[in-house]
DNA sequence: ACTACACTGTAAGGCACTTTACAGTAAATA
DNA sequence: TATTTACTGTAAAGTGCCTTACAGTGTAGT
């Protein structure tokens, strides 16, 4: 495992960033890329990134609850609580409460957003055939297998 | 793995995400595992990511611009300047006036902050140690590879 | 039943970043 | 030179997320 001092030329910067460095930054690099241009192509909508999001996850599983909602979206209970708060007053999305659990709210799609989606789809795929342009399938395999056991390395404690 | 829905065959998860989704949702989730790790364990520096990162590129290039160092990290004009005042606070950099335009400000780590960098350094290579186990040079080449490649693709218009 | 503990969502305040507007300075052009 | 245009950094206000603390509700142990 190189690194640590895999300093190619002279320069501080040889010494201080090493080949990790500028893999783990390329791979930065490209997640804000793409999130900044979906973030842009879906501003005509009016929605943010965590609303978006939010709204995959809930046409996936309807009635997800707000904790279930953080665990997935990777944020605090508090941030998806707001994020609920402007979905709803968009009519996007509502909150009913649940029959047998008096504490949470199961949250659902509204009509407005299930005409939504296909759009947001489309936007999607429109970014990924640029992302993906001259990728064979084998590549995305590797790729797709490498970030994985990455995933699970981080895992480790 | 598994979750409330994982359901692989029908239900609208199909129909909605994609393994081009996924493969994104992957790449996210591990560059923001990778922040999470490493802004935890150089909390104990009292730093935040657009510090340590501000300083790591002073390092590779004494002198920057605030307008530069905001292209280099993607960050507006504006919070380079919060940035830099905070680190300015911490004398970990300060501002130097150039001589041949009066508009800029050029800035420079002080001591604390030289000595603080190797630490940086260590905490990084013990995430990267984590994060490659198991990975070989080549993995690690074509894993580059592609992701230039994508940078690229997101890079023509 | 009572108690202690755990879980869900909310409120309040803080932080990092953005957007917009601006003052000061430099560079280009008439 | 005078005027316009472009660039650099700052100020102020707004946004989204976080942390902390809390009230309400469920659950387990006694």
């Amino acid at each position: 495992m190189m690194m640590q001092s895999d300093q190619t030329a002279a320069g501080p910067a040889a010494k201080f960033l090493t080949e990790t460095d500028q893999l783990v930054f390329l791979m930065e690099e490209v997640t804000r890329r793409l999130r900044r241009i979906f973030d842009t192509s879906v501003e005509q909508f009016g929605l943010t990134r965590t609303q978006w999001r939010t709204l995959a996850y809930l046409y996936r599983t309807p009635g997800m609850t707000q904790t279930e909602l953080a665990r997935e979206l990777e944020l605090e209970r508090a941030s998806v609580g707001q994020a609920i708060d402007r979905l709803e007053e968009l009519s996007l999305v509502e909150r009913r409460s649940a029959l047998n659990d008096r504490r949470v709210w199961q949250i659902h799609l509204m009509p407005a957003a299930v005409e939504l989606l296909p759009k947001l789809r489309a936007e999607a795929d429109a970014v990924y055939t640029r992302l993906l342009a001259e990728t064979d399938k084998l590549e995305l395999e590797q790729l797709r297998g490498t970030l994985t056991r990455m995933q699970a390395n981080l895992d480790r404690i």
